[in-house]
DNA sequence: TAGATTGTTAATCGATTAACAATC
DNA sequence: TAGATTGTTAATCGATTAACAATC
């Protein structure tokens, strides 16, 4: 179990869960190899026993995995053995999207909302009111959730990100087109639709060319 | 102009266009540096010009860039020289927040939206109608749209994509959860929403224990 | 010219790959 | 045992970094 593990196999260890559970669903058997599990993901099979390697040994020489445990196993590394709380703020489109998302999803559970407008603010979305952008910090804190979606304009994003580290937030998912500054121990991951798009156009432009 | 491009290099040129326009709203001044494009993009001053390097010398040795030109450079690299347009399939959660981002952002432009509900066929987001997908071939084609964002079911996606691809789209934004099967012509970028929310429990997770 | 910042190179770092020894 | 597949190693590949020569 080495200390730094590379982002991309903790990317794919979500993958593979994501194919093991497909697997469970089409009945694919209690025996998985390395082989079958890279063919759905489209990679090499050395690269899924690399990936597993690092956190320990999790096959049979010979046999090849136990689906079962191999799930087991993933959830356990990615830390998905109970359902985790997230705040959403920001109830424009993006943000209303990722509630109704999340609320299809097991794993993750939308706890609390909020909004600045005070147009939606005291409205609800689901089983969800939408609360003042102004009380991120208690609610935050109360709720004792870990995960945040920041889905609010660029210039106003690291407002909201400070008071949710000050509501001990330790990961956000965030789509505001900023880069944010955060305390070592809260992590953030960046959602960025435009530059998504914008990668996509730089790319068809070369392939017509070559 | 070197051959083959870093995708992050690619990425990092969005960000710095998107620093530029700020830059420019902020009356920044016309003359710009590789050290304080740096700055705002939380990275170094040296990966900014290696990166603008790939594609030509954009500068002036001892003073820096001309901020419009470079803003113009990297649009023309990036190939957003003119308006793109974009389909957008699936109108759940996330197809309606993407049509409404879009509507947002300059540069893109949703030109027609497809479902497979008989309920949303017809109806209308915005000025877009919700057309049968069974159409997206023809009526793509027609178009002439070049890029696609996906957001149906995963077991959906693929032959989704088989239609879009022939009616000649170069560019897929995809937020089902699968890998997807295309000619080399064509472009796809994932975009994993609930990869990286698992990736930043596997964070969160880590860094409590560190 | 002197001062400054670019463009580029060489060194470092890290991830991927392919091959194979270990072993069920 | 023979056949098969894992876990791991060494080699390759590619991106990042830092330093500096070029030059405005």
């Amino acid at each position: 179990m080495k200390d730094l593990i590379p982002e991309a196999t903790v990317r794919r260890l979500s993958h593979y869960l994501r194919c093991i559970e497909m697997m469970e669903k089409c009945c694919y058997g209690e025996n998985l190899q390395s082989k079958d599990l890279a063919r759905m993901c489209s990679i090499s099979d050395s690269v899924v026993r690399r990936d597993l390697s690092y956190f320990g040994t999790f096959g049979i020489k010979g046999v090849g995995y136990d689906l079962k445990r191999l799930k087991d196993s993933i959830k356990r590394i990615l830390g998905l053995t109970e359902k985790k709380k997230v705040v959403v703020v920001g109830v424009g489109n993006i943000g209303r999207a990722l509630i109704g998302y999340l609320s299809r999803v097991d794993g993750f559970e939308v706890v609390a909302a909020f909004d600045n407008d005070p147009q939606k603010i005291g409205k609800k979305i689901g089983k969800i009111k939408i609360e003042d952008a102004v009380n991120i910090t208690p609610i935050t804190a109360n709720l004792n959730a870990e995960i945040a979606v920041v889905a609010v304009p660029s210039d106003e994003a690291q407002k909201v990100v400070n008071r949710l580290v000050k509501g001990r937030v330790k990961g956000i998912l965030n789509f505001a087109l900023v880069p944010l500054k955060v305390p070592d121990d809260v992590t953030v991951r960046y959602i960025e639709l435009l530059t998504e798009l914008e990668v996509l156009t730089y790319n068809i432009k070369k392939r017509r060319k070559s």
